[in-house]
RNA sequence: GGGGCCGUAGCUCAGUUGGUUAGAGCAUCGGACUUUUAAUCCGUUGGUCCUGGGUUCGAGUCCCAGCGGCCCCA
């Protein structure tokens, strides 16, 4: 729980840059440990992820000789041959001197310097850019298997790893290596006795941000630290660019973002929480797909930009010459395919928005809809809350935390409210009175001339109501007017069946029980059209889909999600670009 | 769109009221070290001070415009 805290405390209080550092790394320590524990392994992470990754990669790099012969022989015509009579230096044997590979503008020294390693390990016969390495133990597994040992014992079992050079330390003839891969770090220990005077040669040709192999005795150093102690050294990347500050990585945001790369690399927590990410879209599929939903994939490209309120990415189709929309919302294909008997539909996919950015909105973000015959919004709210928390298991979230200031405990049955007995709890006005809601707006600094009293009501709840709501907590029951594309309460038109997730004062849900009643969309769309610019109208008319309608659609409810949020609040991110690997940025000159 | 803050070495950051040759740590390079862990110690290299104008005897510093970023508001 403090883990949050502390990440929310680096970002509000805007704290010197080191000690944003320092808290990022305890953020996500405590993050994992807390996982870890709580899953009762150590190497949960691994476990779960290792094998399918290893066969996935196995399987790709055993297919592209097959698939793309072509693209081989390139890659083999690249690695020129071995320098023909340059005898193998001694790492002890200075290099001779050498013209830097570039120019002496800025940083080329260090590349220089990188290059220079990067010969004389041809020199030595060995390709710089490395190949297939079989065998690997992720190094969660090592660590795990390293846990179980005696430290005292010098018969652990021989490992094979491989990983990039995060840290090194020579000592003369011994040289600690802190290598990472995608489960873990680990040391290693190289010792020239040890490995020989052919590797130590390699070893004197290591550079931080190199990628290489080790096989070795797993065991613990003299202070104690789990080691692999290296016998054989095989390496398998040379990288030529310098890293960022060992102990700072990135810190600058743009930065950050421009070279993900390395902020996976060397962002404490950065890849935890991408991999959180990629836990919660898992745990989403599999908690619809268990309850008999069926995954689609809807088109991105429309000709109407329809289900939302947005301006979309205009764009055009040569061959076709007709002028294209990217989707804004995934809604009005799914429910064509309710009235084509997909009775438990849901699409998990990129939705564009021409609009702003800011903390919490990127113009592509990933949405969920879901949609379930003969369901209405109370079977959506079961439906929401179950993604929810198992979502929040998923990304090892833990049951109770902070974020953005506030406690949020994720245990459910979530409190349930509706719309109108919030606005009395919060702000103390009578949302039956019209009278009463209007006074209280204006004294709240709301227009309310000529405006319609739903709009009025809704505006006071989003200025007084939204933030309050640490939630989770279902708001239901929307005054009618403001929600076109829902069926009204039996016995009460004024009120929509529509209900709002809201955690920390942020909507992370929305559903409905569905309009199908074709005849009322239709005139739906239509007063929805009259006097609205185009780029601001909440439905554009959509023959294709009343159309569809007027075929059956089933009753049913329709529930949506912002998976983009919900990983936010999951991973304690302050900012969406925090949990979206490449957010838009402009160009760098 | 409006407002505030920021941009200095590959990375992380100092830089006083406008004043001599712009600094530090990491990284690089050279040296010492077989138990280090942000290794340490000695030495070394590295700059379009975001860009372009302006003020001034003199600008990293002040002013204007632009580019890029972060935050707040709409």
């Amino acid at each position: 729980m403090r883990a949050y805290s502390s990440s929310i405390t680096r970002r509000s209080t805007r704290s010197p840059k080191t000690h944003r550092y320092h808290s990022t790394i305890s953020v996500h320590r405590e993050v994992r440990s807390s996982t870890l524990k709580r899953e009762g392994l150590g190497g949960c992470i691994a476990r779960r992820a290792c094998p399918g990754l290893e066969v996935a990669a196995a399987w790709s790099a055993s297919n592209r000789v097959v698939a793309f012969p072509s693209e081989k022989r390139q890659f083999q015509a690249s690695i020129p041959p071995p320098l023909p009579s340059t005898p193998a230096r001694r790492m002890t044997t200075p290099p001779e001197p050498r013209p830097p590979a570039t120019g002496n503008a800025p940083g080329n020294s260090l590349e220089a310097a990188r290059r220079d390693k990067l010969d004389r390990l041809r020199s030595l016969g060995i390709d710089p850019w490395g190949h297939r390495y079989d065998g690997i133990m992720p190094i969660a597994e090592v660590r795990d298997r390293g846990d179980r040992l005696d430290k005292a014992d010098e018969n652990g079992p021989t490992v094979r790893v491989a990983g990039r050079i995060l840290l090194l330390r020579s000592a003369g003839s011994l040289v600690f290596i802190t290598l990472a891969d995608r489960t873990g770090r680990i040391q290693i220990m190289l010792g020239k006795k040890q490995v020989g005077p052919d590797a130590w040669n390699v070893v004197g040709c290591l550079d931080l941000g190199d990628l290489i192999g080790v096989d070795g005795r797993l065991g613990y150093s003299k202070t104690g630290e789990m080691t692999v102690f290296a016998s054989g050294i095989e390496f398998l990347t040379k990288s030529i660019e310098t890293p960022p500050d060992k102990f700072h990585g990135l810190v600058d945001p743009d930065l950050r973002q421009r070279m993900r790369y390395l902020d996976l690399v060397h962002g404490e927590g950065v890849l935890d929480r991408f991999v959180a990410r990629s836990r919660v879209v898992e745990s989403i599929r599999r908690t619809l797909t268990d309850r008999g939903y069926l995954e689609v994939e809807g088109p991105t490209l429309h000709t109407i930009a329809g289900g939302a309120a947005a301006r979309p990415f205009k764009t055009h189709h040569n061959a076709l010459d007709m002028p294209i929309v990217l989707r804004i919302a995934l809604e009005l294909h799914l429910k064509r395919l309710l009235v084509g008997g997909m009775e438990r539909v849901f699409e998990l996919g990129r939705v564009y928005r021409n609009e702003g950015v800011s903390p919490r909105h990127n113009p592509e973000f990933t949405m969920l809809e879901a949609y379930e015959a003969y369901g209405d919004y109370g079977t959506m709210m079961d439906l929401a809350e179950a993604i929810v928390v198992d979502a929040a298991r998923a990304a090892g979230t833990p049951d109770r935390f902070e974020w953005m200031g506030r406690t949020i405990s994720l245990t459910p049955p979530f409190r349930r409210a509706r719309y109108d007995e919030l606005l009395a709890e919060v702000v103390g006005c009578d949302p039956t009175d019209p009278a009463s809601v209007k006074a209280t707006a204006e004294s709240s600094g709301i227009e309310t001339k000529g405006r319609h009293a739903d709009v009025v009501k809704s505006d006071l709840f989003e200025a007084r109501v939204e933030e309050t709501l640490d939630g989770p907590i279902f708001v239901l029951d929307y005054p009618a007017a403001v929600c076109p594309l829902t069926k009204r309460k039996a016995g009460h038109p004024e009120i929509a069946e529509r209900f709002e997730l809201y955690v920390a004062g942020m909507e992370l849900a929305n559903a409905y029980t569905e309009l199908n009643d074709p005849d009322l969309q239709e005139e739906l769309f239509r007063t929805q059209l009259a006097g609205l610019a185009d780029e601001e109208s909440m439905a554009r008319m959509d023959h294709d889909f009343i159309k569809a309608l007027r075929h059956g659609m089933p009753p049913a409810g329709g529930l949506g999600i912002g998976i983009d949020r919900l990983v936010m609040l999951l991973t304690g991110a302050a900012s969406i670009r925090d949990i979206i690997l490449f957010p838009i940025q402009r160009p760098h000159a």
